[in-house]
DNA sequence: CTGTTAGCGCGTTCAT
DNA sequence: ATGAACGCGCTAACAG
């Protein structure tokens, strides 16, 4: 490959001047600007990258860590973040923490050996646990977090989220009120904090409604279609079979509604099913799924914009930002059979 | 941050010794090699990748190319791509062809200009067209193709794939053989090579068993849920409405089948279904999907295999490898209505 | 506006 | 086995 010196040399200019022709034409007279042009036409010129954010120390790299990236929720998050990335320069490096889960220590080292600029959490499912080893350094490396609730050992990492409690509380409201008793919550799996707050509500709305949740109405269901499927055969022989499931995402809830169907009941006549992020397949099932939607794509945008920000070194704080969400009906929740 | 020269100076050592410790421990002298680890350990050093990756000349990122990250056979792909890089501690950096399409001349660059030791292609959705800028250039940037089919444009691009017109010939004689006459066949968007050969196949085989294609029975579906559902309208008011309907994938059909029920009309016993990709939704659609099997996640690790060994130098050729495919029943299709 | 110069942090010679 | 010295390609001072 041709370096900045060949094409100075050629031009008849030094380095520098290919440099400020490189970041900015205008800043060098016509003629030379002509002469630059040409030369980096003829030497199929184009400027090592590697040399430019080592000079820079930049990596132009934001490290996304999230479960799944098959996810159709986590899809459109990416989309929005996607879109930010692009129009500022940077790149986005995707790390599934399925195959390895770091600690918030880990996520530190790979920011301060410049591996990317920053890196957005879009779930804590790994055992994060709080920094420790740098304390004292100089600014905590950018890390903020993606939909997923703070949790008391991430510290003050900000976030961009809904109120995934209240909204939680809507779903089993709705139930509540089609006159639903026995309703039960299938959540992500043990460890994740995305759901624990989804749960919280869960509970809230029961108490307050006066409903018992028997023993085995909550069950951990992985956040995927072959866990809820689990989840539900389970459910459905449950001695107190419920007549509404809450599903932590859609996803799930898919799949807990092909189960019912496979044992020969009917949703919602039998059972009701209400689902969690209203992803693009929820407007498709049989029967179309109601479901609590989040907008996903502007948590994306928010939460790349707002880690732009810290790498930026402005100070974002550790309050949540928090979107709006809605319930939106469809046809898959309806009274209990009396 | 602390930099080599740190550690070398709080370890008594030379920076070349810290080094050498960095790449292989064993080749220094035990008391040295404890005095760095402990420097190291007390300067909180970690080496800077920016450095690293320029001293070396390489990115250690692979650029993944592809019309959608939210397509569940995508994933599956990436899930195979992700599995091989972290084994070769790569990372992969996804673009999605969508925002912005560009030639295989500005692929090039991104390599040559070291943004990426080298780039797999997903889809050619995008305007690709041959290479010209650097004809004679010393080696050929390593860029293969992933699934996709090799255009004539595409020169001598390395492939791993299934037999698409094979599958496709495959799925359109299985509803032939269950006695449709009138088989309609949703494509990908216009542009795309992805589907071209398996329009390719279901003609033949239309052709093949002597049944005529009426116009307008070949429609293209952009890939996506709402592109099926429009297509599945026009097919459902065509004056010679198919009793089968074949997608070019699974996440068409699924809003075909959608479409299919909405008008009232019963699948399979009114109009047959079939897919393609056997994503992990087929197995849960109403009615279960029948559908082409592809190995994704195979192909995701083949083709990153090889294109690490193009990166190494090795010249991978261009000869497609073709990986097996089968063609998985369900309950979507069955024998029209007589 | 331009050229000269000095590193950025690391890997790699070449001596020792 | 180790240290001194060089340079990867580029940007950002500074001086002219």
């Amino acid at each position: 490959m041709s370096s900045i010196k060949d094409v100075a040399e050629l031009a008849g200019v030094s380095i520098a001047t290919v440099s400020r022709y490189l970041s900015d034409p205008e800043s060098i007279r016509r003629d030379n600007r002509e002469k630059v042009a040409r030369a980096i036409q003829r030497t199929d010129y184009a400027p090592n990258a590697l040399a430019q954010n080592f000079r820079r120390g930049r990596t132009g790299i934001i490290m996304v860590v999230l479960p799944s990236v098959g996810d159709p929720f986590f899809t459109e998050v990416m989309r929005g973040i996607a879109q930010v990335a692009s129009e500022r320069h940077y790149s986005i490096l995707i790390r599934e923490t399925e195959m390895n889960t770091l600690s918030l220590d880990e996520y530190s080292d790979i920011v301060l050996s410049k591996q990317a600029d920053g890196i957005i959490l879009l779930a804590s499912t790994c055992p994060i646990t709080p920094m420790r080893r740098r304390p004292k350094a100089s600014r905590p490396a950018p890390i903020i977090l993606g939909c997923e609730n703070v949790t008391p050992d991430l510290g003050n990492l900000f976030s961009v989220r809904i109120d995934n409690r209240a909204a939680a509380r809507k779903a089993t409201r709705h139930l509540l009120e089609l006159g639903h008793e026995r309703i039960a919550f299938i959540s992500g799996s043990a460890g994740s904090e995305l759901t624990a707050d989804r749960e919280r509500g869960y509970v809230a709305a029961m108490k307050r409604a006066g409903k018992k949740i028997a023993d085995g109405w909550i069950v951990p269901g992985q956040l995927t279609i072959d866990g809820a499927r689990d989840a539900t055969r389970a459910l459905l022989q449950h001695p107190q079979a419920p007549t509404a499931i809450f599903c932590a995402n859609d996803e799930m809830a898919m799949g807990c509604i092909h189960e019912i169907k496979q044992a020969g009941l009917r949703v919602p006549d039998d059972v009701s099913v209400i689902g969690f992020d209203d992803t693009r397949y929820a407007a498709i099932t049989d029967p179309p799924l109601t479901t609590i939607a989040q907008p996903a794509e502007l948590i994306g945008q928010r939460t790349m914009l707002r880690i732009l920000d810290a790498v930026d070194g402005i100070d974002i704080g550790s309050e949540p930002e928090i979107v709006p969400h809605k319930l939106v009906l469809r046809a898959s929740t309806g009274a209990p059979a009396s």
